[in-house]
DNA sequence: GTGGCAAACTGGCATAGCCACATTCTGTCT
DNA sequence: AGACAGAATGTGGCTATGCCAGTTTGCCAC
């Protein structure tokens, strides 16, 4: 395939003007459907009319709502299902998931980079779930400290194929995170996280035989490497926690570099 | 408008099983021109065939290769001008504004867990930004100090309207967190800025009149609160680099708090 | 009660055509 | 010759209609 060559650069967008309309008939039935899920606090679930009642009400084509939904669909607020209907769903992590792996693609040597991402989003993480505990009541984060608890639990007793343990590997430190109580903050290190793990897919050519450098050292090594980070967190000690997932990162490099070159 | 209510609750999805196909023709279009922009390294600008001749190529009918077209633009991987071609671009960060808006349209009352994320992420940038020039050549970081202190001085010298000030501002803590080298960080950082920007913006009727509070204490205020991040940055000290942007951020809030709720 | 089959929705796609917008070319006027 | 206005061309946006494929439902025979 064969791409023509510019045409004309494209004007420079002047800072507090907007085009004066969307002009786009799709783009506004996409709005108008958006804002009806959040002002009315559609439950998850929830089916959508279907394309052609949709279209008769927005007195638009059906293909003007088909491509609007299809939209939605993209940016986690709707799932549509052929045959079924559309569906609503809060998902808006989707995206963020989708816009990291493309960054990924983009330039592919920043396989790095993402990981000293999530490793800054994890302290970031620690740090703030563990200083919530000396400025707060001990009850509030007990939930919290639960949930990472069972984590670490699961993670001890562990021993099947390589897949279940990166998965309770995953979800340990989703806990920590999300220890933090911060919604963004756990959305964008699970997507982090997730484009992570499926960069390093890439080159695992099968989940349950290559990554050999997970099981390294057994069950104990794992537990000796996670059972400080959700300690010091519980503790509410914030360097300690800190120190722990920065011990945790540099053990993971050293496997990986062990194994094979990085991603 | 009536919605229906849920038909069969979405079976769980189990561990390594996904579905056999994505069976949406427009999908595979759309991943067959992402990768082909990738593979080829097409260049920011360039003009792609137009629809009615990528249909016959594909063997697609021309909604559906618009509808692929459209979830690119949307991913920011095109631009699409009525009229003129869809031309590509590099905007993943689109994705995570658009993905940052919707998570704060979702739950309304998270304002404020949206500005402790910016100040985390500024605070992560600064630290690696600082400790980046003790272990590196000093050479390597002057290009990003030029920027710095060049978006200061704009700073200083800029006494017009107030969105020319929140430019200016926005520009000066984009160099700081871009300091850190990082393009994730960078993106998610601009991204949330923008958020907690036009999330503030909704309450100020009208942008040059209604916010007093930015230009509290006039441009010297400004430039102490600004100048000591810049240069813990540029020295390297990442701890008193940490305590300008808390600093910071303290004063901008008392200057919320003192002129409305905040957003 | 159970299994299977058929009819009714519902979304995916193709085709054809028209309109709005952008670009380019051309012809006229200065 | 140069500049400008208008036509011609190319492009995406939308509509309309129809058919196909997948899903759901309910009936019916067993």
């Amino acid at each position: 395939m064969s791409v023509h060559s510019q045409r004309r650069p494209r004007a420079v967008p002047l800072p507090g003007i907007s085009p004066v309309a969307t002009a786009r008939r799709s783009d506004d039935v996409a709005a108008q459907i958006r804002n009806l899920i959040i002002r009315e606090r559609l439950a998850e679930g929830a089916r959508l009319p279907a394309e052609r009642e949709l279209a008769e009400r927005f007195a638009a084509s059906r293909p003007t709502v088909s491509q609007a939904l299809r939209s939605l669909s993209l940016m986690g607020l709707v799932e549509i299902r052929h045959g079924s209907g559309a569906y609503v769903v809060r998902r808006p992590e989707a995206m963020v998931t989708a816009s990291v792996n493309l960054m990924l693609d983009l330039d592919r040597d920043s396989a790095g980079h993402l990981m000293d991402l999530r490793l800054w989003l994890e302290d970031t993480g620690v740090r703030e779930a563990a200083e919530r505990r000396t400025g707060l009541a001990a009850a509030d984060g007990a939930e919290q400290d639960a949930a990472i608890f069972a984590a670490l639990g699961r993670l001890r007793d562990t021993s099947g194929t390589v897949s279940e343990l990166v998965a309770a590997d995953t979800v340990f430190h989703a806990a920590v995170v999300r220890a933090a109580v911060n919604p963004y903050l756990t959305a964008i290190y699970e997507s982090v996280h997730g484009a992570v793990l499926s960069c390093q897919l890439r080159s695992w050519v099968d989940t349950d035989s290559a990554p050999l450098w997970l099981r390294h050292g057994g069950p104990e090594h794992q537990w000796a490497l996670h059972e400080p980070i959700a300690a010091a967190v519980a503790a509410g000690d914030a360097a300690a926690a800190r120190a722990a997932v920065y011990r945790h990162h540099e053990a993971m490099l050293a496997h990986l570099a062990a194994a094979r070159p990085p991603c």
